[in-house]
DNA sequence: CGCTGCCTTGATCTTCTTCAAAACGTGTGG
DNA sequence: CCACACGTTTTGAAGAAGATCAAGGCAGCG
């Protein structure tokens, strides 16, 4: 039986991926900001989260909707985007397991400004916005840890808005290129392959460019030899290329 | 003795400002993450800060420096931004008393990203990030509050973002000049002043733009009776059509 | 009064978007 | 296993938006 797919990336379930209750205390343990937690305190951590499977495409949550809940990423792969006032998406972030996102802020200014959404089959641990905040209060080391990794996503942010104020086309494309293959690369035989199903659309909308230039972009990089590409796939064969494009000129 | 100068502006001293040593307190208390300390903790962390004077355009850190402070602006206005490889400016935020600005990160990753400069004659307060955290360590209350805030500014960004990302650049200055309003706009005989000494060239970098792609814009807000403006000065006298710009189209 | 540095305005040119259509890869159902 | 249908990708050509280049005007200040 031989394979007539052309894609590298590993076919994901279809199925809503639902973490195993023994694998979610285990998850928990290994998210970034509860690392200096006692086993115990986990324990009582644990017990305040929900958990949700979601197949990909699925909306976690809406912009507008009420923002009163705390996700982890368990497993999978979610983005957050913005819509204008005119439809047209635009990506902020793709986040990995052991990340978080959604409400953080107290009751009160209460929507969320954002959309989450699951890219491929995905499960998400849930709190509520109020009991994380019970654990931020008991638990500096905890806050401390939220404190450092907001600063990092601030700090992403602001490069976002410098590369968009101040960059072509072509240098956002190799931007976005980098980051994602710095946080999703693996090694395989055609390059450090970005696992994710990526469409030009979706080079686009991180970008802040159109389709079509998005792919005009690829198509270019391809000839030059930066990259390798197909359907819904990225691989990047000269990591150093794409960073000199961005930062050189 | 008549006033031959047109700027509704209001002069600032030119020396270096100091705030009086018995204003400090009260500046740090009302710092709003500070707000739920008891008056000796205020105390206490009082004596971690010392204190800067600096003239208007003066550095406070350069962007490569080594990040080991944190800043709270006692009085005046700090912007913080960025410079691209080519040395075009971006301007990511501007700063106003009880504001909060420079590194909040352990050692170890030890470089600003960006730097801080004084827009006019300002005095801020300043301590060693370490002992910062270790006030954070103590004090949950305050990591929550700074929690909150880094959510805030966090939310901003992706604002930025989105609006580079998808709108002209009328509707870029347009909603710039929305958002100076909200934080600096003062009411004035001529309209809702900006209190800021605001260049085309300022405006153009906060809003991703060329000057005189600015100034364009500028004067055809003006002529369109949506501000008022001179050299830099601005003052909105129709708020309304300014965000009505940026989000019905 | 004249200098300096901002601001404005016009003309040209580049970049990117938009619109359109064809080519291709993938999964589906014969 | 093959052929069809769908969504993605590519490519072209025309158009618009904004950058760039260049000059002149004006405010503020000595």
């Amino acid at each position: 039986m031989k394979n007539r797919r052309k894609t590298p990336l590993e076919i994901e379930a279809i199925e809503p991926e639902m973490c195993s209750v023994d694998l979610r205390l285990e998850i928990l343990t290994q998210v970034p900001f509860f690392a200096d937690l006692s086993a115990t305190d986990i324990e009582v951590v644990n017990r305040q989260f929900v958990e949700f499977g979601y197949s990909p495409g699925e909306m976690i949550y809406l912009a507008g909707d009420q923002a009163e809940r705390l996700y982890v990423v368990a497993e999978g792969k979610i983005k957050l985007l913005r819509y204008t006032p005119a439809g047209q998406a635009v990506m902020l972030d793709v986040l990995t397991p052991g990340e978080f996102f959604g409400s953080l802020a107290a009751l009160g200014e209460n929507e969320y400004p954002d959309t989450a959404q699951a890219l491929v089959s995905s499960c998400v641990l849930s709190i509520e916005t109020g009991g994380f905040r019970k654990i931020l209060q008991k638990h500096p080391s905890v806050a401390v840890k939220v404190v450092d990794i907001m600063a990092e996503r601030l700090k992403a942010a602001h490069e976002m808005v410098q590369q968009l104020s101040a960059s072509s086309a072509e240098q956002r494309i190799a931007h976005v290129l980098r980051k994602l293959a710095a946080k999703l690369g693996e090694r395989k035989e055609v390059g450090l392959l970005i696992q994710l199903p990526l469409s030009r659309a979706d080079l686009a909308e991180m970008a802040g460019t159109t389709t079509e230039t998005a792919s005009r972009m690829m198509s270019q990089f391809q000839k030059e030899g930066f990259i390798q590409t197909g359907r819904q796939w990225v691989a990047i064969r000269d990591l150093k290329a794409l960073e000199d494009l961005v930062d050189i000129p």
